[in-house]
RNA sequence: GCGGCUGUGGUGGAACGGCAUACACAGCGGACUUAAAAUCCGCCGGCGAAAGCUUGCGAGUUCAAAUCUCGCCAGCCGCACCA
């Protein structure tokens, strides 16, 4: 008899051999096939994992387990996105400096990560906040300053006017500061920022040359956001200043009643003079400026505005005067702050013109718009449009484009919703802007030789007064002198945000001590693209973007041999509490992993992750579940009480067997692994039957299982002496041949509801199995008496269709 | 609001447009045991008297729909300074 399954030793045991066998490392031969397979590094919070982190983990675990055992040189690497706020925010409280609570924090995520026997290759670990790694970080920033893809612009921050502190989006809560409840404005700071704009046409393009899962492709070009439309001049009345708006429907000029502009808009001061109620105005602005532009954007709120009394505009195409509005539904940030509404053909002008009593004029026949807005009207035709009536949508698109450009008084345009990064946080835990301001030169990048700019150490990482970071205290830090003429100068005191660390660190891992180059040519060459990139849903817009961002950056300037980072982008379902709401500290659902590894082993707890359900679903974690895995381990474990002296495969498992190898060999690909993990049980079922289980069976049995509970397969293997470690051996494969079954059973459906079920040679010709069918005795009731109309015979169904 | 997604037994889920409920959890029964646990073997969706009906609801396409299309209803995720 075998001993009793204890996972602790077996588990500690084997995570030791495989550290000294160094079999899960990379290896810097560039001649074998690579695989490169990655998953988003973990920001390393206080409380440590949670049971969301090993879903993706062991997952691509899984995957590169089976890599290695088919041959390829893997590099799947594992870091730590360490610079953000939560660290920060601990630390103001406590005092322990950040760098300090970081490193904790690492610790126990890594002893976490090494205790679940993840196959990473530890040489290779990094943090973001490690000077040696953030001084690429502040080169890449260099770089793309120099290109001038970097600039300032003036840019709103929430700021607690309680607290004096920035604030981030996610602190501000119902509008005020999610710390003290004080009131939070939006206050304007001049800002370094990221021209992503300039890669969107190339960001949607590129999509075509990768391997995403479908719904991230489309989220990504839906925020990318790409319209074709025109901007149009209109003159404001009486002067010979002009407004222009971005519209996406240019057709619908002559439908154009009013004029919207956002509260932000430079014209509400530009023409101060001349509004008559600039009180109303004013104040109307001020309201706006405490609403976040996801407040603004509301549609079922009620529309609000004020319209600019003693200044109006004139529509080019019917030249009549209309009035000018000021409402928060239009946004500064998104085309040029300006719209002309056609309450005819757009919902939200419709409301807003219905609210206000504002004129509609339908310029496309066929709706209603007595009723609401007509805006599904591609193949109507143009009314009440001048030169454009009787043309369809399309044609009059173009008509009243081509007459724009003609006049000079306006043109087509290409707009994206997608924004410009605003790269610049007034926090200290984050990289330093490596930029000195000059008194004459103005700004001046430092030269590469003085990169990492270093944090400085600091004891008080409060921030100061007026919203700037702790670093604008730092007075001997922050006054420098100037590396282009040496005379004084100020370094910048905003650091980047926590996305800039995580925008390349896939790029160190392919040579992580560099201190040369972010990585040598030849390792960024062999590795990239990396080959499978798994991470949530919930960073596809942000994240996923900005990485593709620099990357295409760094491909244009020289730096990296790949137009794109990621050949292959997965998406899992993220792990709900047990509520089935999302975890998180405030709920309280928060599940630590380590309590299920202490009880039921890391094999167990691996297994469950895994088979708890559909990996690319959203799942509530079951505190039952581990336990039906470790039943199911035992079971393998027991296993060894089991072998007889027969060699081989033996008939009675064979189609079992080559169907599992199959099957998990299948369903690890397509990250079917709840199906992958089921198909071995039902063969460890199968096998269960016989009462017995050939050496050669097991062997390959522990191999299928070893991805997903690598420690009692390895254990296993040893303990019944099947061979080398499974860590050497290679994955099985299966014979197509040996999964046929001399006869199948197959449905017979009459008119497509299933009446019987028959027996036929596995190779049976359409002819025969329709013969067999149609002479079946359950199926001769329905058929007498009727005309037998069609019969379709498909893989394993028939259908009748009797009338 | 905008964008993405989901809806199948008591529970988690399975099902290239082709026999709905694989594999588990829970439950029930049997064997073993003085007994219990563990283990092994088996049963196990609902409604209906039955024919049958039944994959959130309602239509459609098809020889055939959980799967495709449209419309509802419900829920989840993201929305640019959380990571």
């Amino acid at each position: 008899m075998s001993e009793r399954y204890e996972h602790d030793p077996i588990e500690l045991k084997w995570q030791k051999r495989w550290e000294e066998a160094h079999c899960n490392e990379a290896k810097t031969d560039y001649t074998k096939p690579k695989f490169y397979g990655l998953i988003e590094f973990p920001y390393p919070s206080g409380q440590g994992l949670h049971v969301g982190h090993p879903r993706p983990f062991t997952a691509m675990d899984v995957i590169c387990r089976k890599r290695r055992l088919e041959g390829y040189n893997v590099l799947f690497p594992m870091g730590y996105d360490a610079f953000g706020l939560p660290t920060e925010n601990y630390a103001i409280k406590t005092g322990i400096h950040p760098a300090k609570v970081t490193e904790t924090n690492i610790a126990r995520f890594r002893a976490q990560l090494k205790r679940l026997g993840y196959s990473f290759d530890w040489s290779r670990e990094i943090s973001t906040a490690d000077p040696e790694y953030y001084k690429w970080t502040q080169w890449i920033f260099l770089k793309l300053y120099e290109h001038g893809l970097a600039y300032k612009a003036e840019i709103p921050i929430n700021f607690c006017t309680s607290c004096k502190v920035g604030l981030a989006n996610e602190e501000v809560v119902d509008g005020v500061c999610e710390r003290c409840g004080g009131q939070v404005i939006q206050m304007v700071r001049s800002q370094w920022m990221l021209k992503i704009t300039e890669y969107a046409q190339k960001l949607i393009d590129d999509l075509d040359k990768v391997d995403y899962i479908e719904r991230v492709k489309t989220q990504q070009r839906n925020w990318i956001g790409r319209s074709e439309g025109a901007e149009v001049d209109f003159i404001i009345a009486n002067t010979d200043d002009k407004l222009t708006v971005y519209t996406t429907r240019p057709d619908t000029l002559f439908g154009a009643t009013y004029m919207v502009i956002s509260p932000e808009h430079p014209y509400i001061d530009k023409y101060k003079g001349r509004i008559a109620n600039w009180d109303a105005v004013a104040k109307y602005r001020e309201e706006a400026a405490h609403k976040s532009d996801f407040e603004r954007g509301e549609l079922n709120k009620e529309k609000t505005g004020v319209v600019l009394e003693g200044v109006s505009a004139i529509n080019p195409v019917t030249k009549k005067e209309i009035p000018i509005w000021v409402s928060d539904y239009v946004l500064m940030s998104y085309g040029t702050g300006a719209i002309m509404a056609v309450p005819a053909h757009d919902t939200r002008d419709y409301e807003f013109a219905k609210t206000f009593n504002l004129p509609i004029v339908e310029v496309v026949a066929g709706g209603d718009v007595s009723k609401e807005a007509y805006t599904e009207c591609e193949h109507g035709r143009m009314v009440n449009s001048g030169f454009l009536n009787g043309m369809e949508v399309a044609e009059a698109k173009k008509a009243i484009a081509d007459y724009l450009e003609k006049e000079g008084i306006g043109h087509r345009k290409v707009n994206y919703k997608l924004r410009d990064w605003v790269f610049a946080r007034q926090r200290y835990w984050g990289e330093p802007i490596p930029l000195v301001k000059c008194e004459k030169c103005g700004w001046v990048p430092l030269p590469e030789s003085e990169l990492p700019l270093k944090l400085p150490m600091l004891d008080d990482f409060s921030p100061t007064d007026d919203g700037s970071s702790c670093l604008a205290r730092a007075k001997d830090w922050l006054h420098t002198t100037c590396p282009h003429c040496g005379g004084p100068a100020v370094r910048e005191a905003d650091t980047m945000p926590n996305w800039a660390g995580s925008s390349w660190y896939f790029l160190r891992y392919t040579d992580p001590h560099n201190d040369n180059a972010l990585a040598s040519p030849e390792a960024l060459k062999y590795w990239l693209p990396v080959d499978w990139y798994n991470g949530g849903m919930e960073h596809t817009t942000l994240h996923l973007l900005y990485s593709r961002f620099w990357h295409k950056f760094l491909y244009d300037i020289g730096v990296v041999p790949t137009p794109e980072p990621y050949m292959k982008r997965t998406s899992h379902g993220m792990v709900l509490g047990e509520n089935g709401e999302k975890m998180s500290k405030s709920r309280g659902n928060v599940v630590n992993p380590d309590d299920y590894i202490k009880e039921y082993g890391a094999d167990a707890f691996r297994m469950y992750i895994m088979f708890m359900g559909a990996f690319d679903q959203p799942i509530p974690w079951n505190t039952q579940g581990t336990k039906g895995c470790r039943k199911f381990l035992e079971r393998v474990w027991r296993l060894q009480d089991m072998i007889n002296d027969a060699q081989g495969v033996r008939d009675s498992v064979k189609a079992s067997y080559h169907a599992t190898i199959k099957k998990v060999s299948e369903d690890i690909e397509r990250m079917k692994f709840n199906t992958a993990i089921a198909a071995i049980m039902s063969f460890v079922n199968d096998i269960y039957a016989t009462g017995s289980i050939t050496r050669d069976e097991l062997r390959t049995l522990l191999i299928l299982l070893f991805p997903f509970a690598p420690h009692i397969a390895e254990e296993i293997n040893e303990a019944a002496k099947l061979g080398s470690p499974i860590y050497e051996a290679h994955w099985p494969e299966y014979d197509e041949s040996a999964l046929v079954a001399d006869s199948v059973e197959i449905g017979v459906q009459i008119n497509g509801k299933v009446r019987a079920r028959i027996m036929v040679p596995a190779n049976a010709a359409k002819e025969e199995i329709e013969k067999l069918a149609l002479e079946s005795a359950d199926v001769k009731p329905f058929t007498e008496g009727k005309t037998v109309r069609k019969v379709i015979v498909v893989k394993n169904i028939v259908n009748i269709v009797v009338a």
